[in-house]
DNA sequence: GACCAGATTGTCT
DNA sequence: GACAATCTGGTCA
């Protein structure tokens, strides 16, 4: 079943927690593709020097501002794309950066949209993930519960609920608040971005 | 496997 | 005008 409203609006460390082992679909005119959350960090908005909503709402950064359970894209470094789910009431600002996934469904698409075959590289990191998925800055601020990109439980699309360990450690490429452990990824699979 | 530099543009100071 | 929640391909070992 596809993740109901209630879940995003719980507690955004819970949230990164419980999504680890979740799967991720996105359907697009070229098709579908699903993979499984395997890596996670939490950005605790107005609270958190490292989080876009920090020093406040702007254009760029509206769709956190928004309720849980949408998208927030964002452009970086000039050239990456990266997707975080907006969790908690409309205001809060807080949301969770999706990192890494394990490839599920749409392999063949998603290596031609990678232009690689290496399942372990194809969605690797956050900006990898995105252009494997097909997710464009479009979907910025859409629903999670009723647009292209969901979000299900362990058990869709015939898989199996898997028993794996979480482990929590530093963020990966910020500069501010850099010793929090607020980063979260399945113990030993081999489909993280970073050990 | 580890380390380093380059790409490239929207956004905020 | 500086910088950014990154990735890739190079070099060296």
């Amino acid at each position: 079943m596809v993740l109901t409203r209630d879940f995003y609006l719980q507690d955004t460390v819970r949230v990164a927690k419980t999504l680890l082992g979740k799967l991720i679909s996105c359907q697009t005119t070229q098709g579908l593709a699903v993979g499984r959350i395997v890596e996670t960090e939490a950005y605790l908005g107005k609270a958190d020097p490292a989080s876009h909503s920090f020093r406040g709402l702007t254009p760029r950064n509206q769709a956190m501002f928004g309720l849980g359970g949408h998208a927030y894209i964002y452009f970086t470094y000039g050239m990456h794309f990266c997707f975080n789910v907006v969790t908690k009431p409309k205001g809060e600002a807080e949301a969770v950066l999706i990192r890494a996934l394990e490839p599920i469904q749409g392999l063949d698409l998603m290596a031609q949209r990678r232009g690689l075959n290496n399942p372990k590289n194809l969605c690797s990191g956050p900006a990898k993930l995105v252009q494997a998925l097909g997710i464009t800055k479009q979907m910025n601020g859409s629903s999670l519960i009723t647009g292209s990109i969901k979000i299900h439980t362990e058990d869709d699309f015939n898989q199996t609920k898997p028993d794996f360990k979480i482990v929590a450690t530093t963020r990966i490429g910020i500069t501010q608040a850099a010793d929090k452990k607020l980063r979260f990824y399945v113990k030993n699979s081999p489909f993280v971005s970073k050990k």
